[in-house]
DNA sequence: TCTGATGGATTGTCTGTCAATCTGGTTGAC
DNA sequence: GTCAACCAGATTGACAGACAATCCATCAGA
């Protein structure tokens, strides 16, 4: 028996791994916000490891563009400029083109399914208002489309973008019509991969994604008019005092 | 003065960077072999840092891809399998020709230019045999290639990229033939940028990484049997002992 | 030949230290 | 009242040392 669990324990967690995870999925959820300062020593009391520990794991999501370390500051919460999110959706757009077009060609029967069923649960948990299905769905629908394109690079790529992007992640479910939308052009990609239709995989990935990107502009362009009145409110109250 | 330094000097370039760079140079150059251990120590005393900052920079290297950590085990220069070596040439293939197609539609004369000069200074480089002449030139091609098509995401995913497969960077140089036909490759890409043709930059992109990773997944299978030779030599060695 | 124990080497992690640097607020001159 | 210089506290960058956990090659014994 334990010699079962030996087999499939050992990925031997780590307590660093379990910190990164931590700090990446409070990134990637939102509960920490961009631009928001991550002193060393807060990050080793929320998470419980000591400082040594914290700097790898920071270093890890630094790598992977969730933070910024600027010298004798420390780590924030990266921030995207709109340029940087226009070449990241840009860079998402090559890549899940691609993704589409390879599922087509390489994707068995059983994954063109698994595609068209993530696509019907989606729309349902999105008819109910369940936005925890509606992701869960989602990331369902990658995983088969990845799944299908067989190439674990590309696999791991897209999936660092995805995490950069997370902040734009609820934005179509609060923008009326927009989640009605994409559930067709979710479709159209699963019909395309069934069909065996590559090129018209790859073009139906990328309009997904075009039609993401736009919106997700908007919402950046009206974040950052929201942090300007911010900003200038706190300016105000400041000189009140 | 001074002031004037404090403003474009302030890189503050961090210890911890220049141990990084340090092996990550060694790595892509070959001094550090495939599989070869890594300890902790000693590339503390190679980079003269100690071991928390080794400890920053291999996961830095880690998340590149260069290096692979096992726990309690600790870092090897990463080896890659022959899937991984197809997928890395594959997602490279995609990237490149996304890089050549933008390059062509939104790269300036002057971009084009030095993407065709580069062409020309790398042949002359070849024809005088001078590698380090041509490496020079590639990288300038590069650079060009990937400043044509404005897309700083894309920039770094391909360099992180070239790095990981920077162990088939001499194949070319060693193959009878290759580098000439390499060069016949590179001036279509720039040709066909000079020219504004999207879709002949992309083809063009795409057939020379194909043509690259034929190239690699030979080299790789011979030192694979190499290897694998080596093996049995030292396991007949060891017996014979 | 296989099994199991053993000891050295290495990693994972923490704590504490110290200099370098940043930041926000205070002081003082104009 | 404004602006520059400055100062103290906070934070980072980097190190050394310590200790348990783990791996692995080796060797003794069945």
């Amino acid at each position: 028996m334990s010699s079962y669990a030996a087999l499939s324990d050992p990925p031997a967690i780590s307590v660093r791994q379990i910190a990164e995870e931590q700090i990446r999925a409070a990134i990637v959820a939102g509960d920490l916000l961009p631009g928001q300062r991550l002193p060393e020593r807060m990050l080793g009391e929320l998470t419980g490891v000591g400082r040594t520990t914290v700097r790898e794991a920071v270093r890890q999501l630094e790598s992977e563009g969730l933070v910024t370390v600027v010298p004798h500051r420390g780590p924030t919460v990266a921030v995207l400029t709109e340029q940087e999110t226009r070449d990241l959706y840009e860079l998402r757009a090559m890549l899940e083109g691609q993704a589409g077009r390879l599922c087509a060609q390489r994707g068995t029967p059983v994954q063109a399914e698994a595609l068209l069923r993530s696509v019907d649960t989606l729309e349902q948990a999105w008819l109910r208002r369940q936005i925890s299905g509606v992701m869960d769905a989602n990331a369902a629908f990658y995983a088969a489309l990845l799944g299908g394109a067989g190439n674990d690079a590309l696999r791991q790529a897209l999936g660092t973008i995805h995490n950069r992007l997370a902040l734009f992640r609820f934005s179509s479910t609060r923008w009326p019509g927009r989640t009605a939308q994409s559930v067709v052009e979710l479709r159209a990609i699963a019909e395309a991969v069934a069909a065996r239709d590559a090129a018209a995989g790859e073009r139906a990935c990328i309009h997904h994604i075009e039609a993401a990107a736009e919106l997700a502009l908007i919402v950046l362009a009206e974040r950052a008019r929201g942090a300007a009145q911010d900003r200038r409110q706190r300016i105000a109250i400041h000189q009140g005092d």
